[in-house]
RNA sequence: GGUCCUGUGGCCGAGUGGCUAGGCAGAGCUCUGCAAAAGCUCGUACAGCGGUUCGAAUCCGCUCGGGACCUCCA
């Protein structure tokens, strides 16, 4: 392993270095949708970090167990209902129907992404159980109250002997102070207070008959249970999103601590906000597009449609921790680029070292690929720098593509160097970038037929008959690269 | 109002106090039947004003601009 791994921390909000708890054994929660709608981009952009965390992790031979949720009950819209009993009731189905409707849109897309699945998907309404239990605790340890059938979480008890706010930096008396009046009829004792069980109003459908009431569970209480459940009370990385910080995840160390004393995980991430013209892309304000409107353009900020890995490209040329701003310029420089590193890809799957080449080294270019392949070890080692690693990768198929024009003999760089150059290459985009090859050219051995014959066209000089292979081949997406060494091709970029 | 983040060349976007980020666009050169592709070279950027330092895009202060959270969102 080359340096060792560092991570910003959201809890103590420095870079640290990471440290399993149990290696090489990895623990990992990452707060997963609630499946009442269609995924938005800012989900995609946040699993799709946490993929590239994931992939990296076992890159680096920890052996890792993801647990990402699928939220399927208690999270509640602004009108106090719940998300996914309003959407049954709109369009007149089963609870159920919404959920397995959306968790399987949901897959899909992530599928679409190249995003590997994580090794368990819990969902909150199969544990119940486990979360009666946790709100038995807390209430059994004093942290929680029942008041007319409902269960709340007591921040002023919790705060005698532990910190509420540590991890999004607040303080109680200054929320406090904040805090609008609440309408009346509230049966918290303290306005911060969370609900860890809800009682149902009669006309709620998804309901559960409990010693304190027929209702529902709260919403952060299914993300302390099934971590703990699966990952133990002390886990490696709990990530999501920056908006979970608070309450979300607040609520989730308040509960993990009043119920086992213990805050859960060691290091926390959060994923930043996608930006649309500068202005947080979200739900609520409209400014939002579809994965699927995304890919096929259908929306009117959008003046074309990119492909999958064009968009996956385009998320990981920036930081995790930084916010991504959409436009079409940006969406259509990545398009180029991500064309770019995947011609390059291709070209060095392609590439094997000449057997018995006789070595004549060129010191200079060997230590320059050597270096670069020890940079995106470095990158992502650095808080898993995706967007420096990426910008070391195109060093490399600068190299890749000084080789395929002859400019760089394979005989100069030698066969460890270049043993090197292709693993490595290959390992960052394919296994830790998740990116792959997307054009479909059917038959390679179609391709080479044709360039031959374009080969012999050239050397009868029937420039005609040449420059129309050149055209067929352009509207089929490949380019003709007429090299010095000999003729090959690439895919078009643009 | 409270808490916090941020301001990098035409655009996007990394950035550890001194060592070329990178991509897109643009200019020139090489190669070429013409191209394309590729390679090489170039613009010498860090909101403004102070300060610390031998040296700051990077640290500190102030000013201005942008944004997030505090209420459902990843």
């Amino acid at each position: 392993m080359i340096g060792k791994l560092r991570v910003v921390n959201s809890l103590t909000r420095e870079k640290e270095v990471f440290e399993p708890l149990n290696p090489p054994h990895v623990g990992m929660y990452v707060c997963g949708p609630t499946v009442y709608s269609d995924v938005h981009l800012g989900n995609v952009r946040t699993f799709m970090s946490f993929d590239v965390i994931y992939r990296y992790l076992q890159f680096l031979g920890y052996k890792v167990r993801y647990v990402r949720n699928i939220t399927d009950v208690g999270h509640l819209s602004d009108t106090g209902e719940d998300k996914i009993s309003k959407k049954a009731k709109l369009e007149s189905l089963e609870p159920m129907e919404i959920v397995q409707k959306y968790t399987n849109d949901f897959h899909q897309v992530m599928h679409t992404f190249n995003l590997l699945p994580p090794d368990i998907e819990p969902t909150a309404t199969g544990h119940l159980m486990e979360q009666m239990e946790m709100i038995q605790e807390l209430v059994d340890n004093g942290y929680a109250y029942e008041s007319n059938g409902s269960v709340y979480f007591d921040i002023n008890q919790f705060s005698d002997k532990f910190e509420y706010g540590k991890l999004s930096g607040r303080k109680t008396e200054d929320m406090l102070n904040q805090t609008r009046e609440l309408d009346g009829g509230s049966d918290k004792r303290n306005p911060l207070d969370f609900a860890l069980w809800k009682k149902a109003a009669p006309e709620h459908i998804m309901r559960w008959n409990t010693k304190w009431s027929d209702g529902f569970p709260g919403w952060h209480l299914e993300c302390s249970v099934m971590s703990t459940k699966y990952l133990g009370e002390e886990f490696d990385i709990h990530g999501g999103g920056m908006d979970l910080k608070f309450p979300h995840h607040e609520c989730e160390i308040a509960q993990n601590a009043g119920s086992k004393g213990k805050d859960g995980a060691k290091y926390w991430m959060h994923t930043n906000m996608l930006t649309v013209n500068g202005t947080k892309m979200s739900k609520s304000l409209g400014n939002s597009f579809l994965p699927h409107q995304l890919i096929s353009g259908d929306h009117e900020l959008l003046e074309r449609g990119f492909s999958p890995m064009t968009i996956r490209f385009f998320m990981l040329q920036s930081h995790y921790a930084s916010t991504l701003d959409f436009s079409n310029e940006a969406l259509n420089a990545a398009q180029k680029g991500y064309m770019k590193l995947a011609n390059g890809l291709r070209l060095i799957k392609s590439y094997e070292y000449p057997a018995g080449g006789q070595e004549d080294i060129n010191q200079k270019q060997a230590d320059q690929i050597n270096k670069i392949c020890d940079n995106c070890h470095h990158a992502m080692n650095d808080d898993f720098n995706t967007a420096l690693a990426i910008g070391h990768l195109f060093n490399l198929v600068k190299k890749v593509n000084s080789i395929q024009a002859g400019q760089l003999k394979l005989e100069e760089i030698g066969q460890e160097t270049f043993d090197r150059m292709k693993t490595t290459f290959i390992s960052f985009a394919e296994d830790i970038l998740g990116l792959r090859l997307e054009s479909e050219i059917s038959s390679q051995n179609l391709l080479d037929v044709i360039l031959e014959e374009y080969k012999s066209a050239k050397e009868a000089k029937n420039y005609d008959k040449v420059d129309e292979l050149r055209a067929k081949l352009k509207s089929e997406g490949v380019i003709v690269k007429d090299m010095k060494t000999g003729i090959d091709w690439a895919f078009e970029e643009s």
